[in-house]
DNA sequence: ATCGACTTAATCATCCGATTAATAGAATCA
DNA sequence: TGATTCTATTAATCGGATGATTAAGTCGAT
């Protein structure tokens, strides 16, 4: 199995063939330099990479340290140089976290637990005195933490990691698509719908709710994205132009 | 609007801030470090990572070259690593893929041209043809283009740039999947009906099968997967243990 | 005039050395 | 004991030197 997954990074190659784990720390950049035969600026070239993608953190005096596997940094880096470059592909992500909220609820709600339930029914009530205040405050941090909540026992770091791209993407762009009331009262009337139908472990009626406020969410147009590309209104989201 | 999606990397600054389209060539590391006031040593750090997440192309004499925005490659960095520290991964990006090419596969059947359709089951045709030699060979090229076509007309960066991913850490991780007989035929049987049933346009049968197919690989064990880890046989792959 | 081989120069690739800044841990002192 | 200072280690940044690669221009032969 041994497999080299060729990596033409030395760093990265040194990381797994030596088997080091979360927390571990590498060797100080000269040694390494020594050990690998690579240059320090080289190698530093690959530990800025590496860091990027989230794979190790670096502080003077602490070293090189390990983190944990997350694919959250990689996705997030990408996205939003893809954000600054074309907004429209904040788009195609979110349809992509609907596929994968879509693919994944019936597993990640089995998996919830009381406390689950219980969080999700908080970040409604949460949510809703926020909206009726009378300074209205927009419940932006309910709104990811409920969804997040929902997926919280998914054990896939991959689709958790998208998940979670994608709520720093939205915040990051801040297109404000939950901007007036009604359309706030709407969505946290599903949530609210959702959360209730968990608790009595309807986990298809909370299905069937959460597909629905997807598509609610799907149908709305972006409404103040910058107006850099003026051919917005023709292009058709989802598929490619034939060739 | 303007946001600085502050990144912490005057390279990736300098792209944005100065609307570099794809194909088009920055300056020398050389003028770019006297403009920016940054040393070429930190800028080649930046530049090793904006290669990595594959957002530009830099070759002596050619310079520094945009490339067009994809997905794949930090998707594939990130994913490659994670598959040497921890094989177990593949199964949960697998889970993933599974998850993408459901939720898009309508939009995605429906926008296929008679060409595709036809490529299809060109591709069908192909692998029962290696599958029926004396000496049969693993249809393993067919297989991803099979998958890859049905998607093809799918207008989503990132579905498509994930599945793309997905293929290239099968190959990498070589786990042989589809390696026996009897399963590359009950598989390839599965194509052979979505081909026909897409070019009948009779999208829901297809989906159908295909979805079937998924389930007949997701239960599927993996094979000969590395014993490095001996609780595998008590994961229950798609969910986290309670807290 | 056209084509191919050769030369040139611009640029990335790699390396080295030195300096600076940050910090963990030891030493010091109230 | 507890807070502070000091010191050594290490990453961070810089500047420069050299090699490798290749696009483009040059020259010559047919």
């Amino acid at each position: 199995m041994i497999k080299q997954l060729h990596s033409d990074s030395e760093l990265l190659d040194y990381i797994v063939n030596n088997g080091f784990v979360p927390g571990a720390r590498l060797p100080s950049l000269n040694d390494l330099s020594a050990e690998l035969g690579v240059s320090i600026g080289k190698l530093r070239e690959q530990l800025e990479a590496a860091r990027v993608l989230g794979l190790v953190a670096a502080r003077p005096r602490r070293g090189i340290e390990c983190n944990s596997y997350s694919f959250t940094p990689a996705a997030r880096a990408s996205l939003m140089f893809g954000l600054a470059t074309n907004e429209r592909l904040f788009r195609e992500f979110s349809e992509l976290r609907n596929g994968i909220e879509s693919a994944f609820w019936r597993p990640a709600v089995l998996a919830l637990t009381d406390e689950d339930k219980q969080d999700l029914k908080r970040y409604v009530s949460l949510a809703w005195h926020k909206l009726q205040q009378s300074r209205i405050q927009i419940p932006h941090q309910e709104h990811r933490a409920f969804h997040m909540t929902v997926f919280r026992r998914l054990d896939n770091l991959f689709a958790t990691g998208l998940l979670e791209t994608y709520w720093d993407a939205y915040e990051a762009v801040e297109l404000n698509l939950y901007a007036d009331y009604g359309y706030l009262t709407e969505v946290w009337g599903y949530h609210e719908g959702i959360a209730e139908a968990i608790e009595r472990n309807e986990v298809d009626e909370a299905r069937a709710l959460h597909e629905e406020h997807l598509l609610l969410l799907r149908t709305r147009d972006v409404p103040r994205s910058s107006a850099r590309q003026a051919s917005f209104a023709e292009e058709n989201s989802m598929v490619r132009s034939q060739a």
